[in-house]
DNA sequence: TCGCATTCCGTACCCCGGTACAGGTTTACC
DNA sequence: GGTAAACCTGTACCGGGGTACGGAATGCGA
């Protein structure tokens, strides 16, 4: 497959395509002989994966790692070698993460509705006035 | 007050003193002879502000027309005068977005957990295996 | 074999909210 | 009046994930 076809089928960019080869999340394909990038098909279930990751809230540093951890399967680690966490422990920690900033968006949510129910208007009118409740002391956060 | 003083009290870079005067969202302040900002008091209770503002989700440029439109309070505005919703109208419109995030970031939980209970441990064998939970498919988003 | 679509590469730029640095001036305290 | 801390300006850079552009070369169908 070639590159166009490739991009069209994962719903990416073409130039998507190349940033994530340079970032070592795709591995080089095979050329033409005038240098034009030759895909298997398996370049789209790579691509889908690796979106699937992102919207799981990784970044692509962490997918990379991910994907490379994949290979090491089986294979003893030499001790000198980094060990970077599975996808198991990395879930985990993302999962983490991930219900944390529901429970921040959670407040930030309650705030914004009895910000609504009290009928503030004005920013500056609120700072001074006792009834707002918009937390403007606590912010030593 | 001077600017050390100021960013100090309010917990903020005094760099970001700077930042929000050029953004025009601190006023400028009054300077002494040798060009040194000096502050008003309420130039911490503004910072404050923002930083509620910001932790509510709000975007710089947003706040910046929030405060400014305090200011035409009372004042009759010109038909030509670009209309800027006022706080009521964005909290609304920021809450809904706050709650589309927090629906979207529960599914993404929701997927993590079941990740984690099945006991993938490998992106590019989950791709491949049917009994993996992440959605591969369903991309066309 | 012609011609247009596609792809190549390198580099620069986008958003957002700051932060850092360099090199020079001013203020405040003793 | 000396000196150290604070402050000034302008400009460049950070992270994260791409996107855009220009000019040249290649691929493929008719």
């Amino acid at each position: 497959m070639r590159s166009g076809q490739v991009a069209a089928a994962a719903g990416v960019n073409l130039q998507t395509l190349r940033y994530y080869e340079r970032r070592g999340l795709l591995p080089a394909p095979d050329r033409t002989l005038g240098g034009h990038r030759v895909y298997p098909p398996e370049a789209v279930t790579r691509l889908r994966v690796i979106k699937v990751a992102q919207r799981l809230g990784f970044t692509l540093t962490e997918i990379t790692d991910l994907l490379a951890a994949g290979h090491q399967h089986g294979a003893r680690r030499p001790a000198r070698t980094s060990v970077k966490p599975g996808l198991q422990a990395q879930a985990a920690s993302k999962l983490a993460d991930v219900e944390a900033r529901i429970a921040d968006l959670t407040v930030i949510a309650e705030t914004l509705r009895s910000a609504l129910a009290v009928g503030c208007d004005d920013l500056a009118d609120c700072a001074t006035a006792p009834e707002c409740p918009l937390p403007f002391a606590e912010l030593a956060h």
